[in-house]
RNA sequence: GGCGCUUUCGUCUAGCGGCUAGGACACAUGCCUCUCACGCAUGGAACACGGGUUCGAUUCCCGUAGGCGCUACCA
């Protein structure tokens, strides 16, 4: 047991995109496979075949690339344990669906939804388990040649699994340790339908975590009450002693409120609950994603990483390599968490820091660009350099720095009130003058001639400087002055001062 | 309703019998300073409640209450 290689999974529904929580279960996965050099598989259950969403498959897997997380085997990436899509796997189901009805674990229902809907409304908590379905339609009530009949006739049946009640099952979970539930209060699964001749989750499941040898199923909470059904399912089929290792993570819950989190939530509170950008191919409605709201890749997982599991050091930035060095089911924790979204920004905001101004630079570009502004490479990564430290996102940058490409064609009244003082109109004028005989524009050629200046004159550095900064700029922000300036160069400050003095009077 | 999981600052969390209950986000204040930010510093802020066990419980056990999930021919 000790010696087998981890084989862990991601299996989503390609029922729409995916949701954040999906991509931390995902995330975890990764992270364990790594740790023990195993095989991470991807999956794609598609047994539910009124809820498939065209694109939701390409969706999910271009997520994991921007993401930077990768798969070994599976769907578009090979292996010898395929197919890896549910829907093509109904040739394997049916093998052990009948190997079920052989053995007497599972049996055949003829109950229409009707009779189903009949038998909820007459008892309260219905449910179809030894202790009903002894008055339902199934292969256990009616004779063997009338189930003949009614197969023959090919009437639309499902197989049950037959539980047998009384007993406490026993499931261990990496997370949780020992779960207890008894038989009796689960009920005789539908296992198979033979109207799209597909299995549902729970078979298709057990099936294939067997055939694909998984080791360890990491999964969200929700599954958590139907795990003893999966034990005894792995029983029935006598596959206990390889059953996988089980660990219930813990759900992300709204911000606020109840419940958990949901797409309603990131629209309500304006965050994005998707990885990536979601056009829904009915209603067309759009959905925000992570990427195009501007997070980095490392930020998303790092944030995600931390949200229900964390290293026990007061470590807050990891790498994903760190990340796979640390991580520990065992310190996951059991409650659900609050989704976080303002620490989130924050993550993204110590990732801008950490990058380089290079590589901030062709997202700054292309907001200039958008902008209409034509800038060079050069003169763009000059501003993120100066800027970059004030934003949590690439796309804050535009509005903070437009008036390095803009020239200001309006002045802050509040700022020309606290800053425009009698004397300034005097002081930019013999500014100008300071400014017009330098040759050497730089910032340190600058600081030394107009500090000189200012020494000599005998003013107040404030009253210059930003008096200065509001013919420059037109309001009370930026950076250092000497920056701005030196940055607009010696014509544009000039024009610049020229223009506000006028305006200014 | 039934079953299960869960419960430390507003939020994410550390803690695995003895601590001034630690960190981060957010918030507030101060410092830095030519402005606005960034940054730095400081501060307020928590063991759900009730019983046990123990010399001693945030920590272990049992209740209660709250929260969450499941209860489909969905995953």
């Amino acid at each position: 047991m000790a010696t087998t290689p981890v084989r862990v999974r991601f299996a989503p529904s390609p029922t729409g995109p995916l949701h954040i929580g999906g991509v931390r279960t995902a995330l975890y996965n990764y992270l364990f496979a790594r740790q023990h050099g195993g095989q991470f598989i991807f999956r794609i259950e598609d047994t539910d075949s009124t809820r498939f969403v065209p694109g939701a498959e390409e969706y999910i897997l271009e997520a994991f690339r921007w993401l930077g997380l990768s798969f070994d085997e599976g769907v578009t990436f090979g292996g010898d344990k395929g197919p890896y899509r549910q829907s093509e796997r109904r040739h394997i189901y049916k093998v052990y669906v009948q190997q079920l009805l052989d053995s007497g674990k599972a049996y055949l229902a003829f109950d229409t939804p009707e009779e189903l809907a009949a038998a909820r409304e007459a008892t309260p908590n219905f449910q179809y388990d030894a202790r009903t379905r002894g008055r339902m339609r199934n292969s256990l009530t009616l004779p063997a040649e009338e189930v003949e009949r009614l197969v023959e006739a090919g009437e639309k049946y499902v197989v049950r699994f037959r539980i047998e009640p009384g007993e406490d099952v026993v499931v261990h979970d990496l997370i949780r340790g020992d779960v207890r539930i008894n038989s009796s209060v689960l009920d005789d699964k539908v296992l198979y339908k033979a109207a799209d001749e597909l299995p549902t989750y729970h078979l298709a499941n057990i099936v294939d975590d067997h055939l694909m040898e998984v080791t360890h199923v990491i999964r969200g909470e929700e599954w958590l009450p139907s795990a003893p059904l999966h034990v005894l399912l792995y029983r029935a089929f006598g596959w206990e002693d390889t059953m996988p290792q089980f660990a219930h993570l813990p759900l992300l819950l709204k911000p606020d409120g109840k419940g958990k989190l949901s797409k309603r939530d990131g629209d309500r509170l304006g965050f994005p609950v998707f990885p990536l950008e979601w056009k829904d191919p009915v209603t067309g409605d759009v959905s925000r994603g992570y990427r195009e709201d501007g997070y980095l890749p490392e930020a998303v997982i790092n944030f995600l990483a931390l949200l229900g599991w964390n290293p026990g050091t007061e470590q807050e930035i990891l790498s994903l390599q760190e990340l796979v060095e640390q991580f520990d089911l065992a310190k996951c924790s059991k409650a659900g968490a609050k989704f976080d979204y303002v620490k989130g920004t924050w993550f993204n905001h110590e990732y801008i820091l950490s990058k380089s101004d290079a590589e901030l630079t062709p997202a700054f570009l292309d907001i200039l660009r958008a902008e209409g502004i034509d800038a060079t490479e050069e003169r763009a990564r000059a501003v993120v350099g100066l800027m970059k430290s004030r934003v949590n996102f690439v796309k804050e940058l535009w509005p903070l720095c437009r008036f390095f490409f803009v020239a200001p064609t309006d002045y802050d009244e509040k700022t020309r009130k606290k800053r425009w003082k009698e004397q300034s109109p005097a002081q930019m004028r013999e500014l100008v003058g300071v400014l017009a005989a330098l040759d050497d524009f730089s910032i340190e050629a600058q600081e030394a001639a107009v500090h000189a200046w200012i020494e000599r004159q005998g003013y107040k550095m404030g009253d210059v400087m930003n008096a200065w900064r509001l013919t420059l700029v037109g309001e009370g922000k930026g950076p250092g002055m000497f920056d701005i300036s030196a940055f607009l160069g010696k014509q544009e400050t000039l024009a610049r001062m020229e223009r506000a003095l006028e305006a200014l009077q």
